[in-house]
Parts: structure tokens; C-alpha cells; sequence
DNA sequence: AGGGGAGTTGACGTACGCGTCAACGTAACG
DNA sequence: CGTTACGTTGACGCGTACGTCAACTCCCCT
């Protein structure tokens, strides 16, 4: 029940290269289970990569990232967990902030779109 | 009334360092007026290093900010204008799709954050 | 005239995120 | 038993985005 993947499954699901999931492995973002020499990757190691490329996909370096995965990490003492809760809300205002710059972005672009279209309908307006 | 500014002026703004606008000019995300040899910044290129450190935060590449940058400069043929546009359009939908994303990441976040309160509160509890 | 301070152009160095070999292991198949 | 396929560990290379000198030019000020 514990579906593993090999190393080339986990590159074909997540188009990525073999060489990007043993880098991630050495920078400690991916730890998967060994059968001898060989990769097997659980459902957490698939969770844990869902999380880095969406991260990436953000703009957040590996290291950065790989502090987020601690959160996930459900795991630890009392002061550990309450020290892990903070970083989460740490983690939360700065994605929140982002989150609205990127509303701010989306709007700009979508009035320099209305202006060109204004534009492209003043150049119809003169060719009829 | 064309205030400009000093590299120094510039740097001082937007906490970036000599290095990095000229880096930037030599990629063509910036071209600064000259007096003599020195740069002088107008509004303008104040405008578009606003653009261009909003980009990065996104995670974009300098490349794709270069793109994203000739839709702001209103200038052109109507064929360059509306290809433009679409241009536009593309990004518009990239954007958006990535807010979404990150909408659904601080989601996952608040829930994991809930998760870990209710930990302490068990913990506390415990401790009575 | 001399000395600072700000700015300029190379040129080399560096951190991050992988790409790309080479050389080897090993399990399976005919 | 050979070979074919898949996987493994180094090790070096590369593109991006700058940092960090060095060496020189201006311009201003006393």
C-alpha cells in the first residue's frame, strides 16, 4: 500500500531529472529510502517534492525552502513545535505580502492591456 | 522638473547596489541618460526598476522582466501593439494562475499552523 | 596645484541550481 | 554467461545574478 516510486517514476510525474532530485537529496530537502543502492520514493518524499517546486515556482531559493519543509515536518518537543508555529506565521505574512504585490501586479498589467486595446481600437477607428 | 538621480540616489531608493544597475543596463533592462560618463536616472527608469525588483520577487528571470518590460514601453507600429498586447495577455494568464497557486499555499500553511496550536493546546492541557 | 569624493570601465571571483559526462554496480532476461 | 536496462557516485562545467577588486577620470574645494 505504501506505493513507492523509482527515481525514473518521480522524473516522469514531476518533469524533473534524476539529477535534480539526488541534488535535492544532498542539499537535505529529500531523504527517500534505499532498497540496497537504489532511490525509493514514498508518498512523503512525492508530498515533500510537490512543495519544493511550488516554493521554486515562488521564487524561494532551496535553502528557504528547505526551512519551510520543516513545518511540515510534524515532529518534536513542545518548545519545538511552538518554535516551528512561529516560523510558519513568519512564513505566512511574507506570502500574504506577495500574495497582494502580485494582485497589485496583475492590475497594472491589466490596465496597460485595456490602454493598448484602447489603442489598437483608434487604429480601426482610422482604417474605416 | 525632470528630477534625475545619481547611481548613489538610486542605490539609496531601491537598496540595490552600483553593480546591480549597471549589470541591469548592460542586459538592457535599463538605459539611463549620460552626463558626460555619469548616469542620470530619470523617472522612467525609476519606473521600470520598480518592475524589475517586483519581478525577481515573483521568481522571474531577468530575461523574462527584459519581456515584460517592452509591454510597458508604449511605442510602435499597430501590428508591434497588438502583438504586444497578446504578449500581454500571456503573461496576464501566468500571473494569475501563480497568485491562485500561492492562494492555495497559504491555505495549506494556515492549516498546518492550525494543526501545530492545537498540539500546544494539548500540551497544555496537559500540563494542568 | 593638490587632495577628496563620486563615478566609470574592465576583469576576475562567487553562490546557486542544476547539466553532463565517466566509471562503475546489479538485477533481469534470453 | 553475456548484454541490456536502470541506477549509483564523483567530478567538472555552465548560465544567472551579482560581489569585489583595480585602475582611471572628473569635478569640486581649499
Amino acid at each position: 500500500m505504501t506505493e513507492t516510486f523509482s527515481i525514473r517514476q518521480m522524473c516522469d510525474a514531476f518533469e524533473v531529472t534524476p539529477r535534480t532530485l539526488r541534488f535535492y537529496e544532498q542539499k537535505e530537502l529529500l531523504a527517500p529510502m534505499r532498497s540496497g543502492t537504489r532511490r525509493l520514493y514514498t508518498r512523503r518524499d512525492r508530498a515533500r517534492l510537490t512543495l519544493i517546486l511550488r516554493g521554486k515556482r515562488f521564487g524561494f531559493s532551496l535553502e528557504d525552502i528547505r526551512q519551510l519543509l520543516e513545518i511540515y515536518d510534524r515532529e518534536g518537543s513542545a518548545s519545538q513545535v511552538v518554535r516551528t508555529c512561529e516560523l510558519a506565521k513568519a512564513w505566512l505574512v511574507q506570502m500574504e505580502a506577495q500574495r497582494a504585490e502580485m494582485g497589485a501586479a496583475i492590475d497594472d498589467l491589466r490596465a496597460e492591456i485595456a490602454k493598448g486595446a484602447a489603442l489598437i481600437a483608434g487604429f480601426q477607428q482610422a482604417a474605416e
